[in-house]
DNA sequence: TATTAGCACTCCTCTTAGTTGAGTGCTAAC
DNA sequence: GTTAGCACTCAACTAAGAGGAGTGCTAATA
């Protein structure tokens, strides 16, 4: 366990290595207001501290630096989210001004303004599409052989596809389909279309339809590789402010993770709640090991979750972005039951 | 006027610089098969060569190196576009062959693809939406406040909007309403839409549907902001692999450059015909001093045009770039018009 | 007259050595 | 238990020197 001016010291010196990214030194510690002990003193902590896994130092006579261990327990024990104003919250608010209907918009501008305020990226995932309930089947012809399928959500999302009609389809043809596809298809969620599709509505179409099975083939692949839900993210180039990140390979592979679906999509925790922070090593990803992640989740409507993550180094200003996150979490939440219905 | 002996030094030193990004020195040159004069001879051409302006040393005593004018001229008369070989060609073709119906998939592959071949960045324009015209318009209620519009183009593009319902609004209100939006608006370009709707269709709209203003006014507003053409990326941080890359101020300026979908834009010169080369300060925007950027267009179907971008340094290679944009113009706009109808 | 060999000169790049200063650990005094 | 003092370490910076790639000029050559 470690004593109460063990616990200032560490915190002292994480806070002063998140400010000034530089290896800690006793005497600059002894110089805080809240420090009333001596250089010397703060050496044999420090040594005791860095005997406990904390601290870390860069050479032999550098000062410390905060382990991931160091962070981790800073962020467990010493972190009480603070360091926003009032004009962090007023900027925040103003995306929720002009009365933007389009959950779209008020998640890319949130991405936008969290990059701002953080000065790190952030990433935000939008509502989980598949989950949506078909509300309105519809299929619009082009020409003779090829026409658009449209899906759209209780959510008010449009999903939409192309595909070739098979040759001799006539629009009596069409227009029965389409009855038939409303018919059975609203209220099913875009992941089980189709399933749906495969297993009940082929056999009832076979019935009334000529060649309805090249057309329910066609649309079940139009219908498979569906969007996930969509990514936004705001300040890619941040991470070029971080000294940590002056150099191009790390810079480059975190970029190039950042244009990867797959990868972005397992940087976030859905099921876990609250705000997670990740240290370092803490990141399944290679590529992550100088970053922390810190993610959190909001609630688009009654049954819909979207997602936030903040990458920075990590020497992150945890205090502030778990402060900031929590505002947003919260104000998105609320700007999306607000007005949202089925 | 240039001798052939300086048009044949020129050329080569051109060539060796591209491929090696080194300065080019007077032995170096005189190793090449087809050089048969001495070194002395050269460093007598190239004294002369920078004299025109061609070349530049980058100190006195180191070899030359090309200048912007030298680029210039060089791709002006002495770029005989090859370079390519089966093998790409291949893999360009290999775009086209999954049978893939949606333009949106085609290009994005293509950006990939061009991408991965060249080794710089590529971006790629869609067809340009504000130019297709209706084929149809549907609105769907999700509540009773709230619906989706949506606009189905002549090419299968799909646009769609978020929208509140006037209180009141009932369901004959809102067929009626799409009937004669439907009637006045199939065959409008997507630019002229809120024209339309506002010289000629709120009129008529106000004789049969109460609260037709405020509808209106929500449809306008909904469709005045379009999008522009989609704009696809590939290879973002392949620049990361040029050595004139290794400032990361420069490749942080592109970067942040190519989010900014105005100044994306602003690359393409889509009024001018075949294949267009902006060698560094050519280009307006000055984050591009260093860098090149070659484009060219592309059809889709009859009326719509895209456009393709290669973004690399000065030391671009040329040569290999235009052919490999010559096959892609001409692949993308075949694939296109073949498939397409009204 | 055009070309080329030879040579002095330039200047970048790399290495080595020396200096400075921030920081530590240890010991002894308070 | 705390702190002043001091020897020690090591990164960061600076200066000097060696090496080498390349040039421009001059004089010899075909």
């Amino acid at each position: 366990m470690l004593t109460n001016r063990q616990l200032q010291i560490l915190q002292a010196i994480v806070d002063d290595f998140i400010m000034f990214a530089q290896p800690v030194g006793s005497r600059q510690i002894s110089k805080k207001q809240e420090i009333t002990f001596s250089p010397a003193t703060i050496r044999n902590e420090m040594a005791d501290l860095e005997e406990l896994g904390f601290l870390e130092k860069t050479h032999t006579s550098s000062g410390r630096v905060p382990s991931e261990k160091g962070y981790r327990f800073y962020v467990d024990h010493l972190l009480n989210p603070q360091g926003i104003n009032s004009r962090d919250i007023q900027q925040i608010q103003s995306i929720f001004n002009d009365r933007l209907v389009e959950v779209e918009h008020i998640i890319r501008k949130s991405a936008n303004i969290l990059s701002e305020l953080t000065s790190y990226t952030s990433i935000l995932l939008g509502p989980d599409v598949q989950r949506h309930r078909v509300k309105r089947f519809s299929i619009v012809p082009l020409s003779s052989d090829s026409a658009v399928a449209i899906i759209v959500t209780n959510n008010g999302h449009v999903e939409n596809r192309m595909f070739s009609l098979p040759p001799n389809f006539t629009a009596s043809d069409l227009e029965k389909m389409v009855n038939i596809l409303n018919e059975r298809l609203v209220g099913v969620s875009l992941e089980d279309i189709h399933k749906k599709l495969e297993a009940e509505v082929l056999t009832v179409l076979q019935q009334h339809v000529r060649s309805a099975d090249d057309f329910i083939h066609a649309l079940v692949t139009a219908t498979m590789h569906n969007s996930e839900s969509k990514i936004f993210y705001g300040g890619k180039t941040n991470m070029f402010n971080q000294p940590e990140f002056h150099d191009l390979n790390k810079v480059r592979m975190i970029l190039d993770l950042m244009e990867t679906t797959s990868q972005v999509q397992s940087l976030f925790h859905p099921n876990e709640s609250g705000i997670q922070i990740r240290i370092g090593s803490e990141n399944k990803q290679l590529e992550m090991e100088n970053c922390s992640v810190i993610t959190t989740t909001y609630s688009i409507g009654e049954d819909q979750q979207g997602a936030i993550a903040i990458i920075g180094p990590t020497r992150m200003d945890y205090k502030r972005v778990v402060a900031l996150l929590d505002v947003m979490r919260m104000d998105l939440t609320q700007a999306f039951t607000k007005n949202r219905s089925d």
